[in-house]
DNA sequence: GCCAACGTTGGC
DNA sequence: GCCAACGTTGGC
């Protein structure tokens, strides 16, 4: 049972579109980063927990949950010279790119902000700051706790 | 295998 | 839209 922190720009695909999908269910596709892909061919399984962050916008922040319902296969994306992932590097008979489908849990009760995330000491060594621009991180069940005790609405 | 040029990510 | 920090590509 592992955590992640998921990235996306929520202008392609937020978290309110994998909770309106059919099955509140979507594939995580796209990814082209070779340690991303590792991850999600070689560590992130069925059963994983998922905060969905939204980057690229005014106040990028995790803003729910999803859970890994499939685990690491071939991104077929990669294939398609008509999707904007097209990769001609893959093919069917040997991938290049993987991804893995997500379920929707719940959102949070209130985002938790990059600026919140930044100014919480506890995750000053969030793999987010010790790795940059990676799409996929690892989230230490620690960081998972802190994260959703952030995310409870502060009590009077 | 080095490294310069180029492309991408993502906060600001 | 800028640009810093990376990752990737390709000539040599």
């Amino acid at each position: 049972m592992h955590y992640w922190l998921f990235k996306t720009e929520p202008s392609a695909f937020s978290y309110d579109h994998l909770a309106n999908a059919l099955k509140q269910t979507a594939p995580w596709d796209g990814v082209r980063n070779y340690q991303a892909r590792n991850f999600l061919r070689d560590d992130v399984q069925v059963g994983d927990e998922v905060f969905v962050y939204h980057s690229s916008i005014p106040e990028p922040a995790i803003v729910g949950i999803a859970k890994v319902v499939k685990a690491g296969y071939a991104d077929h994306t990669a294939w398609d010279s008509s999707n904007e992932h097209f990769d001609p590097k893959s093919a069917p008979e040997k991938p290049l790119w993987y991804m893995v489908d997500v379920q929707a849990v719940c959102k949070l009760d209130q985002p938790v902000t990059l600026n919140v995330i930044k100014t919480e000491p506890a995750l000053a060594h969030c793999s987010l700051f010790t790795r940059p621009r990676l799409s996929i991180h690892p989230i230490t069940a620690t960081e998972w706790q802190t994260i959703i005790d952030l995310s409870h609405p502060k009590s009077a």
